[in-house]
DNA sequence: ACAATTAGTTTTCAATCTGAACTATATGCG
DNA sequence: CGCATATAGTTCAGATTGAAAACTAATTGT
């Protein structure tokens, strides 16, 4: 008899209306609302309402932001908002740079930084001492402005295991079964800080922040090709985590062998290193090579078109079988696929046409507006996220503090 | 501000603790539990459970079946079961059948009918009325055992519209749009008739009675391919209810054009009709053809050998990029596939080890064990899982009674 | 100044769980 | 046979919490 519910106390309804507040607040965004606006929103009565926000405002999650005036006549109402004087620190190691932001519970971004940091092959510790100077920078700015850190995300390029803090495998960063520990970071967070991975994050970003909607398939074009599956407005990783990988599906069964150990993989004809070598890119740093295909697209050099046309089919093959597996019907180009997306586009549409004629149409077919911020607020976001679904164990645990 | 989720009120405990125990009866199975093991096992006190079950077993939907004996000493208590005078008709249309059958709320096939039926191009008014006579045997049937129906289950081979008992597009049948009545068949049954799509439905079969487990693909060989995406236990259809169309992932973006008007889709290299075809079975009925190829198979043929190869082959293509995209770490065979295993499974085996190398083990990769009865289990598996889930929905229907 | 209107609080009530005490029914040993 | 022991199931007081309705608070317009 193996039990995956926990039975239904009568407690729990309260758990379920602070999270839904919490939720309904967050949702409404700049709006504000007030109690009276809540009751009506979430069907819960003025007094239930008010009996919530009181729990949620003495936690100092949520805060009263003066009076707000609606209508014409009538009392009117004490504004709501996630605190914006309690913060999360999200944070990104990539291949080729370090970022660090603020993101205060209402997600605005606070404070931002990044800076270049050439991590591939570069020892774990090594990674986290320079990532740790970052934060620090973070730290101050939330001490500047009077926020609390409540805790951080730390996204990564690689597989990860969220429970024990492991980077299981990051190729790219030539990193594998690594023991990472994200928590000295930030000492003293109560969240502490939660390890994930760098497509998922961003695609959550999107999700939360950005060009997303309830079910949509992130593609994140950073070295490998990565992708992140939003569903129910929710991350699906799958039984094993390891879901998304649209850089490994199959789009040619005869195609060349890849790092992954398979063949024919996406990655092998749409990879940036794989667009870079087809369009005749000497080798170079990230920014130096992106500026010279960019300047040759713009110059519509035949080689560096056919390779960004290429890339645009083969991703056309992909997203075609995925949305034949998954009904996926919107997708957010991320990473090197939303610099490109203004070449890549007609193939794409041509080939997706071709594969999988009416399934997705191009209108759904969008590109990232969070550009380099994405992923670090989807980092973020998580920690923010799991506040709002469960405000009530931040209570409890803030009640014995 | 967009509102999706109810609030939370006090009486919520009790359907989530309503569905908790009878989810609980349901799992434990043939053990029959007592209250106390409920109690025991839900985290319930005794006292909430007896209140529960009482509730339960006034309405008929779980029954005491005397005393259970287990430990040497003590009052034995009396063992809980979903009744099995309660029943639920699961009803299928395919091409060449149509199959009837009537299972219990333990999940038990009490009745089971088959007959040879050539819908295909048939009006649907036609298909209904042959179906009904069917539907009439089952209905005798459990009058014959005192069995009381709660409601049914139809599955088709098709895209449907549950709400509006639409079928969508079933090109198999010829069917384009067809609105159907599938409440005549069961006139009377509180539940009413739930429409669903065949490898959906024989997904959920599997789940709930035979080789499935808390997520895996299964893979639908009938005259189209198709397939059904389980993820958490539940069925994922997708925001637009087309999910799991395997059959038209691109395995060759080379490839033949397809029925769909896309081009290199798996159903042309591994349909029916494509491994038929590649293996010189001429034309004629399903199950002359079928017989033809085993033999064929049997005394190794090379045409038929080399068909069934390829057909696994790219049946390999297809699921590594599955298992690249949604971490699908099991995949269960039917239909077809389960009939020709024995021949697929060498080259679909090598062909995932070099797609999608160490991804999907093979032992994780089976063959249905519900043959034919698999789809109608999952037909009428909906409608009784919609019981288990929310009992206190159909309380108050049956007090109102 | 007062009616009208809207925001938010207080009070009473019902639902339903927990926990503890209690009753019911079995086994085993002297 | 009778009583200790053990387990199943029931009863009842107590706590939590939202609904409903009445009430108080604050603002605008005439």
């Amino acid at each position: 008899m193996n039990e995956q519910t926990a039975p239904g106390r009568v407690g729990d309804v309260r758990r379920r209306n602070l999270s839904l507040v919490m939720d309904s607040i967050a949702r409404t965004g700049d709006a504000k609302p007030s109690r009276a606006q809540l009751a009506a929103g979430t069907g819960l009565t003025k007094a239930a309402v008010s009996s919530l926000v009181a729990d949620l405002v003495e936690s100092g999650l949520v805060s009263e932001v003066g009076l707000y005036r609606d209508g014409e006549r009538g009392r009117p109402g004490q504004g709501l908002e996630l605190s914006a004087r309690r913060g999360v620190v999200g944070m990104e190691i990539n291949v080729d740079y370090l970022a660090v932001g603020l993101v205060d519970l209402g997600g605005n971004l606070r404070f931002h930084s990044t800076v270049e940091s050439r991590n591939r092959g570069l020892a774990p510790e090594k990674v986290m001492e320079r990532l740790g100077g970052l934060a620090a920078e973070a730290i101050a700015a939330a001490a500047a402005a009077d926020i609390s850190i409540l805790g951080g995300g730390l996204a990564v390029p690689g597989l990860v295991d969220e429970q024990h803090n492991l980077v299981l495998s990051a190729p790219n960063l030539h990193w594998e079964h690594e023991k990472l520990n994200p928590q000295n970071l930030l000492e003293g967070a109560p969240l502490g800080v939660r390890l994930s991975n760098e497509a998922n994050s961003a695609a959550l970003g999107e999700l939360w922040y950005g060009a997303g909607r309830p079910d949509f398939l992130y593609v994140s074009g950073e070295v490998g090709v990565g992708g992140g599956v939003i569903i129910g407005s929710e991350l699906y990783t799958g039984p094993g985590g390891s879901a998304g990988e649209l850089g490994h599906i199959v789009v040619h069964p005869d195609g060349p062998g890849c790092s992954c150990g398979g063949a024919g993989c996406l990655e092998t004809f749409a990879g940036q290193e794989a667009i870079f070598e087809a369009a005749g890119i000497p080798e170079g740093s990230l920014g130096q090579r992106t500026e010279l295909l960019l300047a040759a697209l713009t110059a519509q050099e035949p080689r560096a078109t056919q390779a960004v046309h290429d890339a645009g089919r083969y991703l056309g093959v992909a997203l075609a079988s995925s949305a034949r597996l998954m009904d996926i019907e919107a997708v957010v180009l991320g990473g090197h696929f939303a610099v490109l997306a203004e070449w890549l586009r007609p193939s794409l549409i041509s080939s997706l046409e071709r594969y999988a004629p009416g399934l997705l149409d191009p209108s759904n077919l969008t590109v990232s507006t969070l550009e380099h911020s994405g992923t670090l607020l989807g980092a973020a976001g998580q920690v923010i996220r799991s506040v709002i679904e469960s405000p009530f164990e931040f209570l409890l645990a803030s009640k014995l503090a």
